[in-house]
DNA sequence: ACGGAATAGTTGGCATGCTAAGTATTAACA
DNA sequence: TGTTAATACTTAGCATGCCAACTATTCCGT
């Protein structure tokens, strides 16, 4: 009694082309000394910075605990510098060093690079409609958590 | 001067997708005191057992040295045990304990209902759709690799 | 203003995941 | 046949990721 073959196809088939292009990605940046996680914090730094440290973790999806030890150690390699904030004495913000703006443009060279390559057959209306999809989903996964933890 | 932003919305939806899926079944299994790779790979058992470790690492595309180590685990938990081959020393098979297939029961069980829930309302057409696009880009990354690492 | 709740960051302990290096066994070939 | 290469598993060391517990601050209700 499968309830839906299709949909268990389609999790592992989504599994799969996450895993291999978050692998590929991760081939090109360490080449360069660089993370994966480490890669995705200097993106983010370079669109947005002095951000605190739970900010920042929220806009990556990891927990506070993740993110310390992350910077901790982009902290140690000279990406990054913790800020006080002179408001609120809790607060650290985050900013890139100028090597870590450097990185931060190699990183983002690397992922059009990549995106070029992985992108150029495919249709962007193909994109647009998976991506219409993705959100759907997400909206069913997000409500589904919400029966269990509703507050 | 973005090559294409389309690209790129389609892979941050790809990987929140994605997480949030596996974040779902992850709270689901760990509640029943497992964890999602170990789930995953009671799934793979119970479909097929006495594989060695390689061919088992092969299919859940983990590395030996992963296998290795979550076998440890899951072995010291009852799920699974290891086998002597009597045709190579060098080999141990793999198979589910009885406690172990209750479990992988379980987690077939749990998946079937999160899917039912998930894609309740999505049209397989869309799902085939997506799964297409997501073989094309996969053979995009997979071609990208050979350039790299062709033999 | 004060006492307790909420928030920001840290730390400890565990489970994955990887690569690199090591051991035992088998295969291959000269 | 005997040396070398390949294969299967293991171990060591590192980097994420999580949760739970802790400290330091700030907020909030009375």
């Amino acid at each position: 009694m499968k309830p839906d073959p299709i949909s268990s196809e389609f999790l592992e088939s989504l599994t799969k082309v996450s895993r291999k292009i978050r692998t590929a990605f991760n081939q090109q940046v360490t080449a360069h000394g660089l993370t994966y996680p480490r890669a995705r914090t200097l993106l983010r730094l370079s669109k947005k910075q002095n951000m605190t440290q739970s900010e920042l973790a929220c806009e990556l999806e990891l927990e506070q605990a993740t993110m310390v030890r992350l910077l901790d150690r982009m902290e140690e390699n000279g990406l990054i510098e913790r800020r006080a904030d002179a408001s609120d004495r809790r607060v650290k913000l985050i900013v890139l060093t100028p090597y870590g703006e450097e990185q931060a443009a190699l990183v983002q060279s690397i992922g059009e690079g990549l995106r070029m390559q992985v992108f150029a057959d495919i249709d962007p209306e193909e994109l647009r409609a998976s991506i219409a999809l993705f959100e759907r989903i997400s909206a069913n996964v997000a409500e589904m958590d919400d029966i269990h933890v509703p507050a």
